[in-house]
DNA sequence: GCCAACGTTGGC
DNA sequence: GCCAACGTTGGC
């Protein structure tokens, strides 16, 4: 049975929590989502599921790709029930980080959620344009 | 620094 | 339940 591959993206001010970081870190709970629809998708997250890692602010550039440790749980974080973080580890720093501009400039990659949507801070990516983004980072 | 987009809040 | 006012985010 082949197993489902899904992909994600979440989205970091740099200057909050950078790619260098988490790496160093070797892993991180994503607590602090505080928007519902974010928080779906933090939800529909499964172990080994793939996270591209985005720089937003001065940066705007996909950097790195982690991956999902665990299902979500109650965001230790949250001063009301009903939020939740996920478990990520780094897995390795993209070799050409895709910058919004190169999104922005490819006819499949603009359609992506995140970049229709700029203030989602989580959101789902298809396996299409996952393959484009690893073929774009790999050049 | 500005502003568009979006979400939240609170008065009615 | 509607909607105006306000706050936040993030690209430009």
């Amino acid at each position: 049975m082949p197993k489902e591959m899904r992909y994600w993206l979440v989205k970091q001010e740099p200057e909050d929590y950078s790619w260098d970081n988490f790496a160093k870190d070797g892993g991180t709970d994503w607590t602090g989502v505080r928007n519902y629809q974010a928080r779906n998708f933090l939800q529909g997250m499964k172990k080994g599921d793939s996270v591209f890692f985005y720089h937003s602010g001065k940066e705007k550039q996909i950097v790195g790709i982690a991956k999902v440790e665990g299902e979500a749980v109650a965001d230790s974080t949250a001063d009301e029930p009903g939020w939740v973080m996920v478990r990520l580890k780094p897995v390795k720093a993209l070799a050409q980080p895709i910058t919004l501009v190169q999104l922005k400039s490819n006819a499949l990659l603009k359609q992506m959620l995140f970049v229709r949507q700029s203030r989602l801070s989580v959101s789902s990516v298809t396996q299409e344009e996952a393959d484009e983004i690893l073929r774009l980072a790999s050049k």
